[in-house]
RNA sequence: CGCGGGGUAGAGCAGCUGGUAGCUCGUCGGGCUCAUAACCCGGAGGUCGUAGGUUCAAGUCCUUCCCCCGCAA
């Protein structure tokens, strides 16, 4: 069975490394052109371009996908099924209908909660205890295909949008080979979607990670999780700019006004919040360095 | 060549216009105390990222390179 792969960042390129660790026969990774990224706007792979070629794949990064070439590029490579993971684009249909087995994807949710491009940080975002990832196969309406198998797994209190990242992206590549090899036995599973219960994940955006004091303890601790390591929650505090990575709220209760400092010592940055209760961040990163604890911090500088 | 900040004791920071290297925490010793992560006294610990240059004299000025970070993507 002809594999052929479609994925961009880091979740996809895990994906698929477990395919090609698997066994499986890949004959091509579809990728988005290199963009120029970091400092120096330097022009970097994908993390999938980086895998394939390592493991000698032929790596294909169309511009564009509705202008025939891909359609006939994909024709020409004849796959029996194509994997998507994470490719960053809408794949038109004229492409989906190429493969004879169809075209399946990983997404970083359970489904159909979470469709769209956020999946794990909107889990991590709304503190959900279960997170997980699906995988389904591929209709035009974005993340709504018959469903054929899910991974859950449950969420750590603390764990970061990154960190669970890190352990969906494994649990998406064993869930990949798993069903890409029913798929060659014949072993095929659909369930239908339930379409009511859809949410949806949009993408994150650097206006929502500055912290909203009239929230909970609760709330400001997953904001804080959740936009880590991408925007990343911040906040002024006497006039400095800080990144926060961690909040733990408090029993303790304030008269103070919501986003009003209270104390800053070796138990954290204390402020007011959510109506008279006070969150504590305890990790944090102020401009031009580097991100340390707040005790750490407290060592050289002064609030 | 996208813009900008920074590399100084184990850690975090200060050091303005060049002339004996400081602070907070930690650490070691001593003291106070029923006791302490509290307080007091004292000590150890730094080739000031790297390589060169200017100067009577450079952490402090100029140049090279390495590394870290913020913005923007």
């Amino acid at each position: 069975m002809k594999i052929l792969f479609m994925g961009t960042p880091d979740f996809a390129a895990t994906c698929l490394k477990g395919l090609i660790d698997g066994g499986f026969d890949v004959i091509g990774a579809v990728s988005q052109p290199d963009r120029p990224k970091g400092r120096g706007h330097k022009l970097q792979p994908t993390a999938v371009k980086e895998v394939a070629q390592a493991a000698g794949i032929p790596v294909y990064q169309p511009e564009k996908l509705r202008d025939g070439t891909a359609e006939a590029l994909i024709k020409e490579l004849s796959p029996d099924l194509l994997a998507v993971v994470a490719y960053g684009r809408i794949i038109p249909d004229e492409i989906l209908a190429i493969p004879p087995l169809g075209a399946i994807n990983i997404h970083g949710s359970v489904l159909p909660k979470y469709r769209g491009a956020a999946p794990i940080q909107w889990t991590v975002l709304n503190g959900d205890r279960v997170g997980g990832v699906t995988c389904a196969y591929i209709t035009t309406e974005l993340d709504s295909g018959d469903i054929i198998e899910i991974s859950e797994t449950e969420v750590g209190e603390y764990e970061t949008s990154g960190e669970l990242f890190d352990r969906l992206s494994v649990m998406g590549a064993e869930l990949l080979c798993k069903c890409c090899a029913d798929i060659a036995c014949g072993d095929i599973k659909r369930t239908p979607q339930n379409h009511a219960e859809a949410t949806l994940a949009p993408q994150l955006s650097k206006e929502m990670s500055f912290i909203d004091f009239s929230k909970s303890p609760e709330d400001i601790k997953n904001l804080v999780r959740g936009l880590d390591p991408w925007p990343v929650a911040k906040t002024v505090i006497n006039g400095r700019n800080f990144k926060v990575f961690k909040a733990v709220p408090t029993a303790e209760k304030t008269v103070k006004a919501d986003g009003e400092l209270i104390s800053a010592d070796k138990d954290g940055i204390k402020i007011a919040c959510g109506g008279g209760q006070v969150i504590a961040l305890t990790e944090i990163q102020a401009e031009g360095g580097k991100r340390m604890s707040v005790e750490v911090f407290l060592r050289g500088n002064r609030l």
